[in-house]
DNA sequence: ATAATAAATACGCTTGTGCTTATATACGCA
DNA sequence: TGCGTATATAAGCACAAGCGTATTTATTAT
C-alpha cells in the first residue's frame, strides 16, 4: 500500500485530521470514530504507520500516535505540475467574467 | 468513486500525466499503456471522466481526451494544512544540522 | 451494402480491502 | 498472583477493483 492509497480511505483521512490537532492515544482515536470497532481503527492506524504517515510511542499500556506528514510530500510533489493548469483555467474563467 | 480513489491508481496517474502534455485520442492512450488491454484503458478513462478529471470530445470515430484538472483542487485543499507541518519539520531538521 | 476501424460495454474471474467477532499480548494494579 | 484495561492480531466474510476475452456500437471507407 502506498501513500496515495492510504489517503484514499476517508476514515484514514479523518484520523490524520485528528492527529494534526494533537497527538492522541489509540483509544482516543477509537472513540473518535464511533462507527468503527476498535480492531478496525487499529488496522487503519497500522496502514498509516506502514506508509510512514504516523508514528507511535508507547506510554505504559497506551500507544500514543503522532502525525508524521512528510510522506504527504510525495502527493504534493505529484500534484504540483497540475496546479498551474487549474490556475490557468481559473484565470480564463475570471477573464470571461470580467469581459462580459 | 471519488477523486482520491481515482488518483490512487498508478495507471490512472499515468494517463493524467500524458494528458497534461497534450490532448490525446483513446487509441493513443491505449498505445501508451502497453501492459494493459484496450478495454482496461477505456475503463480507467471512464473513471477519470466520472470524477471530472478528464473530458472527451468526439472527432469522427475517435474520442479525444483532455485534462480537466480542477478536481485535483480538492486534494490540494485537503493537503494544504499539512503542508506547514512538514515545512516545520524540515525547518527543525535544518536547524539541527546547522547547530552542530 | 459490406467490411474495417475505434471505442465502449458485458461477463466472469481473481485479488485485495474493509469490516466484525474472537482471541492474543502487554501492562498496571490490588 | 491474578484481574482489568489497552491495543494488536487472527480468522472469516462481503464487496468492490482491476483485469482479460468476447461482444456491441458507432463511424469511415470501399
Amino acid at each position: 500500500m502506498d501513500v496515495f492509497e492510504a489517503v484514499a480511505e476517508p476514515n484514514r483521512r479523518h484520523l490524520l485530521g485528528l492527529l494534526a490537532e494533537r497527538d492522541r492515544t489509540a483509544g482516543e482515536l477509537v472513540d473518535s470514530l464511533p462507527t468503527l470497532t476498535q480492531p478496525a481503527v487499529s488496522r487503519h492506524l497500522r496502514v498509516l504507520r506502514e506508509v510512514g504517515l504516523v508514528e507511535v510511542r508507547p506510554d505504559g499500556q497506551r500507544r500514543i500516535y503522532a502525525l508524521k506528514p512528510d510522506g504527504l510530500q510525495r502527493i504534493d510533489d505529484w500534484i504540483t505540475p497540475y496546479r498551474r493548469y487549474w490556475r490557468n483555467h481559473l484565470d480564463a474563467l475570471e477573464q470571461h467574467l470580467e469581459n462580459r
